[in-house]
DNA sequence: GTTAGCATGTAAGGAGTTACATGATTTT
DNA sequence: AAAATCATGTAACTCCTTACATGCTAAC
């Protein structure tokens, strides 16, 4: 099997199925999606529509610019000026974004991938939602049990504002938890 | 002036400054001091240890190493086995991490530094630590401001989950400046 | 007519990880 | 004798950012 998707990409197959954009409209919608602090810059974004293309998942249809509001009248004589190129998933896309949205294994879980994956909850079905969330959940509790036992284990020689950050980190994940815990029985 | 250090850099010789120690305790010691889901991977241990030994900050001393536990007594006969390196830092490394403690600018608010230089608070002065608090906790207030804005201008044609994943969002950084406010509270 | 925003791209670099390779030492 | 854990290291790769380069178009 090929490595999954980035975060990346997996986000612009899934806007790109609700309407084909160019890439620097894309921008915009990632950072709504994804909220204004996980943008991607324009060095990876290009390159990852290029990559798209490439493997066949988009299609790139260049556009000449149409003026927003012209102030003639007339249409056609709109000479081609600088083209922006408008992609949108092929049919092989639209497979493989499907596959990809209805996996619920540990990739979905995972820190990297598990806000993309949720924030394109919209285009998933209940059951994978249901699976990723539930497996998000036993992932923290892994890792909240891991925390405490190895805080249990070094208690004693541990600094003042180390034990400090340790407890602030179990609290974060602990809220997750019964965040991940509201959203479950709401699903249902 | 040369790029900051690095997030494992920092943590090698604040760690190193307690006590001089081999790559394998010290990792160990990394996992501890920052919760056992930040530990470094040799893979990026050992170059980092390398580039700060070239760098003049710390100095390795090869150790023949000292079985744990010798069945025999006699103490004189241990021929030198697989050794380990231990690293101290230098006059030159003590100086260069009493200046990066004591520095409190935008660095050290950062997402990925903040962490590392709070668990060292136990190295830094009052007055650098409370600047810090301070520095981080403008930042994330500007970052709840710019969130909150950004969600205005779009709430309307905002899927359900995206929305959601905001909220959360939100409300992951308003705890943490709670919680800053209740460090800075206590440091004065 | 100059700034601000739209639009696309490339080259270099950053800060790590994974997988691999090797071997000693201790425990079971 | 086998398995776990101690100990050090390299090569290739990942996924993204920054800085740069270019030029059009709209607004002030």
């Amino acid at each position: 099997m090929r490595s999954r998707s980035t975060v990346l990409e997996t986000a612009i197959l899934g806007l790109l199925n609700s309407s084909p954009l160019h890439g620097y409209e894309l921008r915009k919608q990632l950072g709504e999606l994804l909220g204004p602090f996980r943008a991607f810059s324009y060095g990876s974004l290009y390159p990852a529509l290029r990559a798209l293309q490439e493997r066949g998942l988009l299609a790139g249809l260049e556009q000449s610019a149409t003026p927003r509001r012209t102030r003639t009248a007339s249409a056609a004589a709109t000479k081609p000026t600088r083209s922006r190129i408008v992609y949108e998933l092929t049919l092989l896309g639209r497979d493989y974004l499907a596959d990809l949205l209805s996996s619920s294994g540990p990739a979905a879980w995972e820190d990297e991938n598990f806000d993309v994956r949720f924030a394109l909850f919209g285009q998933t079905d209940a059951e994978t939602r249901l699976r990723i969330l539930e497996g998000r959940r036993s992932r923290l509790t892994e890792r909240l049990e891991a925390v405490r036992q190895s805080a249990a284990r070094t208690r004693h020689r541990l600094d003042e504002y180390s034990a400090e950050l340790q407890r602030h980190g179990l609290d974060k994940v602990e809220r997750e938890v019964r965040w991940l815990d509201d959203l479950i029985t709401h699903e249902r």
